[in-house]
DNA sequence: TAATAATCATAGTAATTAACTAGGAATTGG
DNA sequence: CCAATTCCTAGTTAATTACTATGATTATTA
């Protein structure tokens, strides 16, 4: 399962991508419109900044604003920045993990793919996808 | 991240599968083999007999058989049944969980995608795949 | 029939994590 | 200066994880 760091970064870049119009977004509206608390959003926003995927604005009329173009995020960089790997098991975690079992385990391989067809999911959907979306839901959608 | 629960019982599954003989399988085998405590693996083993994946001997002698041919379980069907749903997100638990944002929420597809794939995934791996892997590891592959 | 070896059932527990909340400092535009 | 914003750190509550512990029940076998 998915922890709200995750979802909530992925609503949260969604949300300011759909209502970006050159001016920073400040985390007051993202959380009325996405209705979650400015405080928490504060936290997980801070991992978007600290990776370079937001720039931040501060002081009066200050907000966030994406560093690239939508089609440039993947869905897996925005979950992954905020919520860790993706990994299904610790020892792939790292290359570096060392498990005791590692030349006799039979589920390894396994894990391997599972981790594989997860990181390629995420990763074929972009922010400009998700944005798409956002913007017919909201029915600000022109492109159609 | 995949739980203990969910792993132990991958390698529970195998263990038996590889080293099953006809006569039932006892868990202080599959305990020394895997190196999980018995008492841990008897509560994740009650869940596979329960599920009627498993089925259990007791007394002296006693032990567990699988109840079908192991080309008949899906990797899937053995973490699902001792881990829960592999759901990324609460709302696609259940039918009937009525999200307030589900009417506007741009990402429900994006996460449905999400449970789709790992689904598909490990429903594509039997414990006939897993079992033949270890019996390579553990040298008594004698089909090649 | 008694010892033994197994499963079965339930409860307890320590550590970690998740999902926030709180308080206040720093920054900036008007 | 003041108001609105970001930034930073710490605290809190509840749930979950990953076990451990105790003992009852069941069945083989010497």
């Amino acid at each position: 399962m998915i922890s709200t760091k995750g979802r909530y970064a992925l609503r949260l870049m969604i949300d300011i991508a759909s209502y970006s119009d050159g001016t920073p977004i400040a985390l007051k509206d993202v959380s009325t419109r996405q209705d979650i608390s400015i405080k928490y959003l504060e936290q997980v926003v801070s991992l978007l900044v600290k990776r370079g995927y937001l720039i931040s604005v501060r002081g009066n009329n200050g907000g966030y604003l994406l560093s690239r173009d939508p089609k440039d995020y993947t869905a897996g960089d925005i979950i992954r920045c905020c919520e860790g790997t993706l990994a299904p098991v610790s020892c792939l975690q790292t290359d570096c993990n060392v498990c005791p079992r590692k030349d006799i385990c039979s589920t390894i391989d396994f894990w391997k793919g599972f981790y594989d067809v997860v990181n390629n999911y995420v990763d074929s959907v972009t922010l400009e996808d998700l944005k798409n979306k956002e913007l017919i839901k909201i029915g600000n959608d022109y492109s159609i």
